[in-house]
DNA sequence: GTCTATACACCGATAGAC
DNA sequence: GTCTATCGGTGTATAGAC
């Protein structure tokens, strides 16, 4: 009858696997729930794909795309030139929005990290150095844009940066607490950018004694008073 | 023949189920698995508890437990008084040890929380407030033992010190790198000892020895206006 | 190729033997 | 009370009609 092409075939149920996920859990997410959510028979399933657990490898892999990555956590890019922490700052505050208007979204990509973690390790650890490259490649363009130089490898203040986003992440999750979120994300911000110094500061300089200079960057950003 | 007292079933129960979950995940963890490594008849499980979900929900209630939190997450209380900043970071790491000795624990930990997230959302609330309640209540300490007062309200530097050490666990359960997490630690621990300040005003001693205590001097120092 | 019908394992839960 | 046997339902996967 209607021939559809296997790759949209596929498309379209990863699609409906990840809304099935979203909305109801990984644990629900049968091969009848994803087959009904697309709107296809059952013998469709096992046509595009060999198994379930190869179809949640393929799902894996499309949220670990680096673009969709970047997507959500890529700082914005601003034309002028300002201070480190607020463009930390904004960039965190920015992921607290899509938090907010996706929350299944980002439960389901934790559902799915804890599953790759036990069941598909390598995928793990592909889907964690996604995030390492673009909370990088932030770090990178938001100390270039200010002048600045990170102190520190840049592998490790990102490392930083992806706990920080992910403990948010998880901590929201279970109390919805924005404002809350939003106060750690100022404080987060400033430690964030207390690692960084200007561009033209002396280069030899053992960065693990040098809070001198961090302490200027860090004092900047008010600390949040009640 | 054999009377065992209803409690006794139970609590072999709950943590027969601890142990399936840490070994096989959550998904994996049936009744029938869970009778299995309690060495009792399938029958004894529906003696014990109504159902699985509400074992489950008793297992989220026993990991909940404030002693259980408090013993993985309390610093260190040392006898003499020191700097805040290695005392922080000595918790911190201790904290990490914890979870390379027993991985499969914390991520038992969190399939449980996600669970209980989407299918039980106060056991969720009730499961985060015990461990602010525990982080407050160690960094209360901390500053006490180290003659210092936190400047911002004790639960934003909690949280902050729960989302680090989530973050550190969902990092480290996915890329097993514990030289990195200890970077982070590193990291995050003077980031938060700058959140406090001496108790009183006396003048300050050496700062090239203490760069923990050269920030919180430095903090009491009115923030500039732009 | 597409879909219906079904196989077979395993799930939570329970009835009934002892 | 304790345990065996089993029920009804659902899971993944597949055979076979068209």
């Amino acid at each position: 009858m209607t021939r559809i092409p296997l790759d949209d075939r596929r498309s379209a149920l990863l699609s409906a696997a990840i809304r099935v996920i979203a909305r109801e859990g990984l644990a629900a997410a049968t091969t009848r729930a994803i087959v009904a959510e697309a709107g296809m028979p059952l013998g469709s399933f096992h046509y595009a794909f060999d198994s379930r657990e190869t179809m949640l490898a393929a799902v894996i892999d499309t949220v670990t795309s680096d673009e969709r990555i970047a997507a959500e956590t890529t700082l914005p890019s601003p034309g002028t030139a300002q201070e480190l922490a607020p463009t930390l700052l904004a960039g965190v505050l920015r992921y607290i929005e899509l938090l907010e208007v996706d929350p299944e979204r980002e439960q389901a990509l934790q559902e799915l990290s804890l599953y790759a973690i036990r069941h598909d390790h390598p995928a793990a650890v592909d889907q964690l150095r996604a995030y390492h490259r673009s909370a990088e490649h932030s770090l990178e363009l938001a100390a270039a844009t200010c002048a600045m130089q990170w102190t520190l490898p840049l592998a490790d203040v990102g490392r930083f940066l992806v706990v920080v986003l992910d403990g948010i992440t998880t901590t929201w999750l279970a109390d919805r607490d924005g404002a809350a979120a939003r106060r750690t994300a100022e404080f987060a911000a400033p430690a964030l950018a207390a690692l960084a110094r200007p561009l033209d500061s002396s280069p030899t300089h053992d960065p693990s004694l040098s809070y001198d200079s961090a302490l200027s960057t860090l004092l900047k950003e008010p600390v949040r008073a009640d």
